[in-house]
DNA sequence: ATGATAAATTTAGCCTGCTAAATATCGGGA
DNA sequence: TCCCGATATTTAGCAGGCTAAATTTATCAT
């Protein structure tokens, strides 16, 4: 195989990635919105279903996003009535998330969503080939952290 | 293989593809910003290195996004001196949009920040392997199209 | 104890994206 | 010819995401 057709693949991959990327935020920020959520809020009430209460700096580690945009998003979620924010009692610097009952009760409908994506996403692709994909992705994970 | 394991495995690729994608987005757009670029435009500017002088609707099917997201990126190039619009003869209704002498002079160091971002992305992982998520990337864009 | 430094959050102001609705123009049929 | 539906773009307003800078509170060394 020549150097420019290896870099042809490469190119396909990166151009490939960035097509489904942003195909999948579309498509499924589309099917959230039946929740009244989007795209993005799902990942961070994901983080609460783990376990609540915890501050907005951990939020951010776990979205890999910087501290305005938790900012913004908390304050969303707040007035749409999914969680809510309590100040920490030993620093009141900190900022503690917790969900309501409503936040909770989306835990079970966002997780049949993630599944009928992951279904469509992967309709036709061998076990073996998953195994292999799960594989290279985290490989390239890895490579951009 | 259990339908446990499975659905692990399904649940693992979707989740690192939204990690995956979302870290490259930030990655490259910061170097993107270096070039006084924002994440996406680059994609749009592609196009028109391929040909510009096209309408606001091809740039539209190009890269899959409503008209309204056309007409503010296309505001925000032409105020920044990368393109300029102008009105088709024929058809008032249309815009066409050119590439000014700085949009083109931007179409081999994008190009760089490209070749850096899959050779930062695929590092490590062997010509084979490659040519495998060239065609699962294809299989899954293809799955949600 | 005080004063400087560090950490958590917010504010302001961008950008890509979206939807819903308005505007402008084109084209075909009665 | 005139009107009506289709097409291209824009406007308004919202959301996630960013950076730079401000604010509040803690902590640590002097």
């Amino acid at each position: 195989m020549t150097d420019t057709d290896t870099d042809a693949v490469d190119c396909e991959i990166r151009q490939s990635l960035d097509r489904v990327s942003s195909q999948m935020r579309r498509n499924y920020g589309e099917s959230l919105r039946e929740l009244n959520l989007y795209a993005g809020q799902d990942n961070l009430l994901y983080r609460l279903w783990l376990g609540d209460g915890i501050t907005q700096m951990q939020l951010c580690e776990h979205l890999k996003c910087e501290p305005p945009t938790v900012t913004n998003m908390v304050k969303t979620l707040e007035q749409n009535g999914f969680i809510y924010r309590k100040k920490d009692g030993a620093d009141a610097r900190v900022m503690r998330i917790f969900l309501t009952d409503e936040g909770r009760a989306l835990q079970q409908p966002v997780e049949d969503k993630w599944r009928e994506l992951r279904e469509k996403l992967l309709h036709g692709i061998p076990e073996a080939d998953r195994l292999v994909l799960r594989t290279l992705m985290r490989h390239m994970e890895n490579n951009l952290a």
